[in-house]
DNA sequence: TCTGGGGTCCTAGGACCC
DNA sequence: TCTGGGGTCCTAGGACCC
């Protein structure tokens, strides 16, 4: 069997880099992209911006600390959806099969290309050039027998990167690197693996799976074979993936509220969110789950499941709100989330009485308007004393459609 | 002005049933 | 007074990804 040829192409400081195209002022300068809330982060720092010190995650005091000239730009969601979807529909004319990551990641299986093309390297080639020339984006490419690697090989070279990981070169290239380089392995079991002694990928692959297993469960014997290179996942394209399994929203508050009615009004801002999102996808869910964040950071959730699965906004409010006056809140209340589980895809709407369906259709139609005139033109009435509108910023991780799929199988 | 938001998957314990 | 076991559902938390 010849090995296949998986690519990992990897956006470089992805939204940076569109606002310093679409706004020439910024070119050159060091730029971050944060989000409109008030206690927001950085969500990517320009290439410019990343010797000061300036990184994803970082708070903007810190971040104008380490650069005082940073400027400062808000999220265009709208924009980069826009343009990652354009930059998969790209991909799309080198192989059907190409696996959204997320917003500026994506995997390519080019097994199938390579007669059409010449070669793995030629199709990187091909896209960055086009990349560079339609939307002035650099990207860093990955290609390898397995997506575990071409992702691997991305980060290798950054900015604007091309890097080979051939079969023949596996072993060499793992013998020595930190297991902590591998997607799926996390600063915790990064920890973990070094309390036995294996901190290379080399000393993992060559691990007991056995003694893997007992500690860490189904995911031990995986970890060995990650250390030994092996990834037998495939890229899925999109109408392939699995169905959502949750949705939710969460939101950190401009300041923390401990007055139940306060948290009980962004509750329904969250409620409405999420119903809207559900039934934008058809579908409904009979678990309610409400997580808060306390003020020192602490975060907890509280679930409930529902006779019948609900997707209407109240029903998910009434729900949230149940679960709120069972608690005994301890602090002040820093974030609110709200997420509705178990879903089911099947709209059921012959087995609507008259008036069930009739309110359907009422929330049908607000949801079209809310859909194309934004969040929250439309809302309950008891909402219209909540300030300011959903920040919804969408991080690096959003996804034009379907689910994130990590994982080795 | 310390620390966003959206997901998936796994685990462990308890309730409950046969 | 003894201390089975398998299965399912549910809950809560934690690790991981971007």
């Amino acid at each position: 069997m010849t090995p296949r040829q998986i690519m990992h192409i990897d956006m470089n400081a992805f939204f940076a880099a569109i606002e310093q195209q679409s706004h020439p002022a910024l070119r050159g300068q060091p730029v971050a992209v944060v989000g409109s809330s008030q206690r927001t982060i950085i969500l990517t720092a320009s290439y410019e911006a990343r010797p000061f010190g300036v990184k994803t995650g970082m708070t903007l005091n810190e971040a104008r600390q380490k650069c005082p000239a940073l400027q400062l730009v808000v999220a265009n969601n709208r924009l980069y959806t826009e343009i990652s979807r354009r930059i998969v529909a790209l991909f799309h004319h080198y192989t059907p099969q190409v696996q959204v990551f997320s917003i500026d990641e994506a995997f390519l299986d080019v097994s199938g290309s390579l007669k059409l093309f010449g070669s793995a390297e030629r199709i990187a080639q091909l896209i960055k050039a086009q990349l560079k020339a339609h939307f002035g984006l650099r990207c860093s490419v990955g290609i390898a027998p397995n997506k575990l690697l071409a992702k691997l090989a991305s980060e290798m070279q950054k900015p604007d990167g091309l890097t080979l990981i051939a079969p023949a070169q596996v072993a060499a290239v793992l013998e020595d690197l930190p297991i902590g380089e591998l997607c799926g392995i996390g600063r915790q079991t990064q920890h973990k693996l070094e309390q036995l002694g294996i901190y290379t990928c080399g000393q993992l692959g060559r691990f007991s799976p056995r003694v893997l297993k007992s500690r860490f469960g189904v995911i031990g014997e995986r970890l060995v074979l990650m250390g030994q290179g092996v990834d037998n996942s495939p890229v899925v394209p999109p109408q392939e993936e699995p169905e959502v399994k949750t949705v939710g929203h969460s939101m950190t508050l401009k300041r923390d509220l401990e007055d139940r009615g306060e948290i009980a009004r962004f509750l329904l801002q969250l409620a409405e969110m999420v119903g809207r999102r559900a039934r934008r996808y058809g579908v409904s869910g009979r678990t309610i789950t409400l997580t808060i964040r306390y003020a020192d950071f602490s975060t907890f959730s509280r679930q409930q499941v529902q006779a019948q699965p609900v997707s209407q906004s109240e029903e998910i409010y009434r729900a949230a709100l149940r679960i709120l006056d069972r608690l005994l809140l301890g602090q002040p209340v820093r974030l609110l989330g709200v997420r509705l589980s178990r879903l089911e895809y099947r709209t059921r709407q012959l087995l609507l009485l008259p008036e069930e369906r009739r309110r359907q259709q009422l929330t049908g139609a607000l949801d079209e308007v809310n859909d194309r005139f934004g969040e929250f033109t439309l809302m309950s009435a008891s909402l219209l004393g909540v300030k300011g509108k959903g920040s919804h910023v969408i991080s690096p991780a959003w996804r034009p459609e379907g689910i994130r799929n990590v994982g080795v199988d």
